[in-house]
Parts: C-alpha cells; sequence; structure tokens
DNA sequence: TAGAGCCTGCGG
DNA sequence: CCGCAGGCTCTA
C-alpha cells in the first residue's frame, strides 16, 4: 500500500522521534510465520545490541534505520505493512513481527496482515549491493531524475506500456498504483500507450506529472484510504487531492467525462478517456 | 513483458 | 460468498 511518499512521510516523522536513542531490546514473532522472506532475526540481534538509531532515511519504498554499530535495518511495507511508535505497555496489535525495543518503555512495531513486506538488515558498506537495492530505477524526488534520465529510461524498454514502465521499479523507483495513475493523468498520457514511443515532448509532462503529484503527496502527507497511518497513527490527507485513483464512473473534473477503470497487468488503472491520449 | 501467486481483511 | 486492495517475484 504505500509509495513514495507514505514511506517519505514516515521517515519524517521517525526521524525526530528515533535519531539518537538507542535499542534496547528487539523481539521477533512467531517463527513459523515469515514475511516475504523469513525475518533474518540473529542477524538483527547482532545490528542491534547496543546500538542507537543514527539516522532515518527513504530509498524508493525502502525505509532505512541506520544504527551506530554500522549496520543498516531495511524495511519494506508491501501492501498492508505499518511502523507503529507506542509504549511499551499497550498490547501489540494482531500480526506485530518485529518489534524494537527502545528506552522510556517505548517500541517501534513492524506490523503486517498480509505479510508481503520485508525486514532485512546489512553491514552500511553492503547497502548498496543488496538485492534490494541494487537495479532500483531513479527516484522521481531524487536531483539525478531529470527528463533526460527519464527518456532514456523510457527508450530502453520494448514494447511495454506506459503504466506497467511506471510500476517497473528499476526503470522508476517509488512510484505505485495511485501515483502511477495519478502522474498520467497530469501528463494527458493514457495508460495504454507505448512507453518506447513517447515523443520527448511527452516525456517531459511525464516528468513534471510525476514530481508535481509526488510532491503534493508529500506536503499532504500521504494517501489513507483505508489501512495507511504514519507511525504515530495519523492518516494522510492527499486523498482528497487525487483526480483518477478510485474515481471510476465520477465526472472528469477538467473535462467533465466519465473516469473510467482498465486492468492492467492485473492492477486497476484510473484514467480519463477525454484528457489522456495514446 | 503479461499472468499467477503470495497473504489477510473488508465491503458489496 | 465474491471481488478487490497502496507490492513484488517467479514463471512462461
Amino acid at each position: 500500500m504505500p509509495e513514495l511518499p507514505e514511506v517519505e512521510t514516515i521517515a519524517r516523522a521517525l526521524r525526530p522521534a528515533l535519531v539518537g536513542r538507542p535499542i534496547s531490546g528487539l523481539r521477533v514473532s512467531g517463527m513459523p510465520l515469515r514475511l516475504r522472506r523469513p525475518i533474518p532475526a540473529r542477524a538483527l540481534e547482532r545490528a542491534v545490541a547496543g546500538a542507537r538509531v543514527v539516522a532515518v532515511t527513504r530509498r524508493a519504498k525502502y525505509l532505512l534505520l541506520e544504527l551506530s554499530s554500522q549496520f543498516v535495518v531495511l524495511v519494506h511495507l508491501g501492501m498492508s505493512g505499518r511502523l507503529t511508535l507506542a509504549p511499551a505497555s499497550v498490547p501489540p496489535s494482531r500480526h506485530t513481527h518485529v518489534v524494537f525495543a527502545l528506552d522510556r518503555d517505548e517500541e517501534l512495531r513492524f506490523v503486517d496482515p498480509r505479510r508481503f513486506g520485508l525486514v532485512a538488515v546489512y553491514p552500511r558498506e553492503q547497502l548498496d549491493l543488496s538485492p534490494e537495492l541494487r537495479g532500483l530505477g531513479a527516484d522521481p524526488l531524487d536531483p539525478a531524475f531529470t527528463p533526460e534520465a527519464l527518456l532514456q529510461a523510457l527508450q530502453a524498454t520494448h514494447g511495454c506500456s506506459i503504466k506497467a514502465f511506471l510500476l517497473n521499479q528499476r526503470r522508476v523507483a517509488g512510484v505505485g498504483n495511485i501515483y502511477a495513475c495519478e502522474a498520467l493523468f497530469l501528463a494527458g498520457i493514457h495508460p495504454q500507450a507505448s512507453a518506447d514511443r513517447l515523443s520527448p515532448a511527452r516525456a517531459r509532462k511525464l516528468h513534471r506529472g510525476l514530481k508535481r503529484t509526488l510532491t503534493r503527496a508529500v506536503s499532504y502527507r500521504g494517501t489513507t484510504f483505508r489501512d495507511y497511518r504514519d507511525p504515530l497513527g495519523e492518516s494522510g490527507e492527499n486523498q482528497y487531492q487525487l483526480q483518477v485513483y478510485m474515481r471510476e464512473g465520477e465526472r472528469c473534473k477538467r473535462c467533465g467525462r466519465t473516469l473510467r477503470r482498465l486492468v492492467q497487468q492485473a492492477r486497476s488503472t484510473f484514467y480519463c478517456p477525454g484528457c489522456q491520449r495514446v
């Protein structure tokens, strides 16, 4: 569920709450239970022992907890994952898989009902070579994401749709279903348009559409439809800014035509048949 | 480069 | 009950 803006919002909320604080313990629950991969309990124990949090950062949809032990804990929230800060006295909710004990009887908890999420740990110097981060495309909010870089990535594909392109993390990293739909609407590009045949002018529009939709979503602290909450339980407000996502059957605010839904890669795509052209 | 599959929960 | 959900990985 969480895409770049939601993970960025979580990172910003966790940063002042965690940086400088010691981690006093670790609990990994339900050994037969696993996330996308088994939770590396022993490696986490080693990384966390006697360590403090040095930084909280984000890479695409990954949240990174950088520790004074020179290890980095990497968290991916999948579809239903959440990181919550709570007093140790509050009983953990169902589907709590990892708990980092902090000082002052507080805890950082990783909760994920559907278990599509991931917790991994790497020595800091191996992070960029990790299977998770190696091969990620440019993050659209990174300065390296220029219109030229986008055009080059587009032209490296072979006949996939522009929607599939945006969801492919090796091409552009951090965009998911909501913001792919929204960026394409802002750019006036039909989701079934072929990625490698986009003109430089339309690639530039897409570049602007991605930047705009993601920047705005960060400023509204993410989109809350159902599960998404920040670590303190607050919902985001960006759902009110969305132009097409989950608005099938409603009127386009720009041209008045009825918004439609189609299925691509087994995912719903929402678009305006009037504003978006192949 | 499309599909199925992985999971649980929710709303119709 | 069914279909659907903000993700990714593996397969043909």
